[in-house]
DNA sequence: TATGCACTATATTGCGGCTATACAGTCAAG
DNA sequence: CTTGACTGTATAGCCGCAATATAGTGCATA
């Protein structure tokens, strides 16, 4: 060096970079060396020393080449005050969105870390659970496996269109009205448990707090005869039901193992004591 | 459907994938359809449904294809805990750097917006400025061109080194125990100021707030002749020197235009009035 | 003069997670 | 028998390079 002339090798070791990163940059008209000898070889210019600088801070604050590139076509303080303030709007956007996947996937840990509570299977009892923001969709036909991931994949469809996520479970609602009907299942259909943060989203349903007789089980939620069980149950106890049944699905076909093969899931009735 | 069998294109559409992604979801052996019948056509059963649904839910929470087919080689629900947790450690760090790029955009619009203010060119004045840190680094020589670029190279990575970006300017400090001798650039460096935030860089120094007398100006930093200049006024009108004397870069190299073919700089020199 | 070493060049492939395109075969309805 | 909706494979492209293969250049030493 000393006569403000710079080799590729030089250049590169200056800005941290490798000789193939100049030599891309020069292939995508992002930075062309002031000149190229007879073999081919670049040779940069020192007054290119501040540009390639200012292209790896831009680079640095994520700003695209191509974008770096059209930039400095145009150069002058108040462009680059523009260019800095679109960046700064696309790493707000950025942030935004990883704060809500953290969210999501903090509802999704706690979901699964209550599944370490020791549960008796089959063995109705009473639990004390907090307010619910549900989505629901109402079963088109009666309920077999293809009803039910039809519904669960519109209702869980329906969440991504609203760009959220079902990170804390889902479920088979019964309505309470029909409880001591034939027709089981009318008006019946899937419910997705709601982050709790998330409220803008149309047809949410609020499933209120309070007690509930409840029983863990392995079956699928169409399979009626744990919901009898668990009702006899409550009404042989001086219960009376209070609302619609909730049948939440714990783990799906997705933990399916040699021990089990269908889901296991918390049948959920909400009751007062009758005195 | 209705037989538990689904066509790709019908997978695709419960899932809002398209059917390139389920070819590719099979090359990459992520979800292999259950069978393939004489023309190559895939069908996927209905129980692929809620694994291609998780599938589609880990991904949106960032985690990579790979990691997702592992993680199903060996699914139980704490396996998927630990793989949630990783995903949310690399959130966290995701939004951390998102930060420190947010703010160092910040700063170096500031930065670019100080400009707009109307400055007198040539014409000596006082400023109050605040205090503010600096990374500095000397001169292995007499400045000029070249020295000034690869002293301010050497000072730029030691900053990228630590993980922080000079995004509120540089320049050329001189020291003011040299302000009388022959010799004016003896101890003289590059300066980089550094965002208000961070801290934790050895070496750093505090250049302190206070009374400046200020001249903005279109020159390279080695040229004495304005530092003289500006020292001279201060002594002129009964202005005291009290510390180390700054040439901060506005505008460098990458700015040239027909107008101005040097660097946009403003000289500072601390000082207090003498009653 | 030959050898070695450090430098330079070009061209290609690969990463991740697809999308888009081109081209061709399959299937059911009219 | 044609039409249109489906299916397949194969390939290129996105971004910002890194890595590799292969070959030429330039200078110092044996």
């Amino acid at each position: 060096m000393g006569d403000e002339i710079v080799t590729i090798s030089e250049m590169a070791k200056l800005h941290h970079l490798t000789r193939q990163t100049l030599i891309y940059y020069d292939h995508i008209g992002l930075l062309k060396p002031v000149s190229i000898n007879e073999h081919g070889y670049r040779f940069y210019s020192v007054f290119q020393i501040p540009v390639l600088r200012e292209i790896c801070l831009l680079k640095k604050l994520g700003v695209k080449l191509e974008d770096i590139k059209r930039s400095f076509e145009n150069r002058s303080p108040d462009s680059v005050i523009h260019l800095l303030e679109l960046q700064q709007d696309s790493v707000d956007k950025q942030i935004q969105e990883l704060n809500r996947t953290k969210m999501h996937l903090q509802q999704r840990i706690r979901f699964y870390e209550g599944l370490h509570e020791e549960h008796p299977i089959n063995t109705p009892h009473i639990k004390e659970i907090g307010p619910r923001k549900v989505l629901f969709v109402p079963f088109p036909s009666e309920p077999c496996k293809d009803v039910l991931h039809l519904t669960l994949m519109k209702a869980w469809n329906l969440l991504f269109d609203w760009g959220t996520m079902p990170s804390s479970g889902f479920g088979t609602l019964i309505r309470c009205n029909q409880f001591q009907s034939e027709n089981l299942y009318k008006g019946a259909g899937i419910f997705v448990v709601l982050p709790a943060a998330e409220y803008d989203i149309p047809g949410v349903e609020e499933i209120p707090g309070g007690t509930f007789a409840c029983m863990y089980k392995y079956s699928f939620p169409y399979f009626k005869e744990d919901f009898y069980t668990l009702k006899k149950w409550t009404e042989s106890g001086n219960y009376e039901i209070t609302g619609d049944a909730l049948d939440l699905c714990l783990l799906d076909t997705t933990f399916y193992n040699s021990e089990h093969e269908v889901d296991y899931c918390c049948l959920q009735i909400p009751v007062k004591k009758t005195t």
